[in-house]
DNA sequence: CCAGACGTTGTT
DNA sequence: GTCTGG
DNA sequence: CCAGACGTTGTT
DNA sequence: GTCTGG
């Protein structure tokens, strides 16, 4: 059995920003300056409204973090992470079928009942600036913070579904993030299940938010993200945790192994 | 036919 | 809503 | 991933 | 120890 000693060594956060770990944890910040920083990333045609950054929020409380939806591409739109499908037929199966829709596999997104109606003509982006993921040794995990050189905000594609609820009349609308085959620097992290999230650079967004794409469009466009241009460096475990608040600063330090993992960034 | 599911991740 | 398992 | 359970009988 | 639920 491996054990990796850990020896925390905080530094200044390089930026600030929020997150989105992809699978069941994470989105992050805020302060006024992400605020700015992702007007600024966005430029005057976009919208912020509701805006709402974090350090970290996980899948599992199905928080709102910031979206782009086909319908209104320039608006920031807060948007519930965990999928409901249009059938869903009360709150008691939807709060259900939620828990089980956080990702979404593009190799069978067409296929699959509760992603098939929303990949066609509901797809939407997730804005996040990194998101965590987790390598193994032996029985212990080592989390990654995963992130674009100078903090640049990017998005992970994902679909979305409009849900009203017949006893109340109110409407949800929620998404799941879109997974893929891990390119070569996140199948060294998740080196177990070497899987990663469809990540977009803006200049693919208006092609991934046009309602008229086909099946084929849209699967060529669901493809790992190029290697050599994510960084990446290990995290405390504080992001593991169930019951500390984890939207906290401290969940995007980085820290030094003591004994090296499999991998230094 | 009806009832029940409808999903992903992980096993160094 | 639609498919699957019994 | 972690936290928490870890069971049976009888039921519209 | 191992499975399940979130």
């Amino acid at each position: 059995m491996l054990f990796i000693k850990l020896k925390a060594k905080f530094r200044q956060p390089a930026f600030l920003g929020y997150y989105c770990r992809f699978d069941f944890i994470m989105c992050y910040s805020t302060s006024t300056s992400v605020r700015k920083q992702l007007e600024e990333f966005l430029g005057p045609e976009y919208t912020l409204g509701g805006y709402e950054s974090f350090w970290a929020a996980s899948g599992f409380d199905f928080p709102a973090l910031p979206v782009l939806t086909g319908d209104k591409p320039f608006v920031v739109q807060m948007l519930q992470w965990g999928l409901i499908p249009t059938w869903a037929k009360n709150r008691e199966s939807a709060l259900q079928i939620r828990a089980k829709t956080l990702n979404a596999r593009s190799e069978t997104i067409f296929e699959t009942a509760s992603f098939r109606d929303a990949v066609s003509g509901q797809r939407c982006l997730v804005l996040v600036d990194g998101f965590f993921e987790w390598q193994h040794h032996g029985k212990t995990t080592q989390p990654y913070y995963i992130h674009l050189p100078g903090a640049t905000p990017f998005a992970i594609a994902g679909i979305h579904s409009m849900w009203t609820d017949r006893e109340t009349g109110e409407v949800t609308d929620s998404f799941s993030i879109i997974t893929t085959v891990a390119n070569k620097l996140m199948s060294d992290i998740h080196n177990l299940k070497k899987r990663m999230p469809l990540i977009l650079d803006k200049d693919q967004w208006s092609a991934w938010l046009d309602p008229a794409l086909t099946r084929e469009q849209i699967t060529a466009m669901m493809t790992p993200y190029p290697d050599g241009i994510l960084e990446a460096f290990p995290v405390s475990k504080l992001i593991s945790s169930r019951h500390k608040n984890v939207n906290v600063p401290e969940v995007q330090q980085r820290i030094d192994l003591v004994k090296p993992g499999l991998l230094e960034f």
